[in-house]
DNA sequence: GCTTTTATTAGATATTTAGCTAATTAAGCA
DNA sequence: TGCTTAATTAGCTAAATATCTAATAAAAGC
């Protein structure tokens, strides 16, 4: 839970998973669309997958990334669980 | 959505809304509940009234905190639009 | 009016984070 | 065998974050 909303904190983060959202792409492809060099963004992506948002695997020398939505379902039971608040036993 | 997945990346914070979502407290009940310095939890508290996530009453020299759920229905939009990946167009 | 209680504000500090440059790894290609 | 491209790792640094102690504010009770 503590990687999860580690991960979403950051803004090019949380824009790199809606990029994934709609296709998967290489770690060249995000980079293109920040400001920012590539190591910055190997490091989000180190970020992400350690949260196991993302998973990446090789073809040649490029690395792709796609994104992995089984553990938004526990951020999302979280957040529903205190929305269930006026329910409260 | 910063401000909010910024108030919910701490777990101090999350336990917090945990605990706001059984009853209101006050500022001395949640602290009793961490071994933390009074002020440490108030700069909490801030941070979550920021985020909107709590708001706070003073009643006498008590000030009580209760969980605030709006903001959190765009933290589970946003969460859900990711998940709707597999439908993506 | 003073003292106690509840809570916050101010100021200091160690740790974490997000960025950069430089160096390295690994694959493709001439 | 080199050179180029794609990506990551290593090392550094400024800024943000979470904590503490000390000081302040404000209400309650004597």
């Amino acid at each position: 839970m503590d990687l999860l909303f580690k991960a979403l904190r950051d803004p090019t983060r949380r824009r790199i998973l809606e990029m994934l959202k709609q296709r998967d792409l290489t770690a060249g492809q995000i980079g293109a669309a920040f400001s920012m060099t590539a190591p910055s963004i190997s490091y989000h992506l180190d970020l992400l997958k350690h949260a196991q948002l993302v998973s990446s695997r090789k073809k040649g020398q490029f690395v792709t990334y796609s994104l992995e939505t089984t553990v938004l379902d526990d951020s999302l039971g979280w957040i529903l669980d205190l929305l269930k608040k006026g329910k409260r036993k």
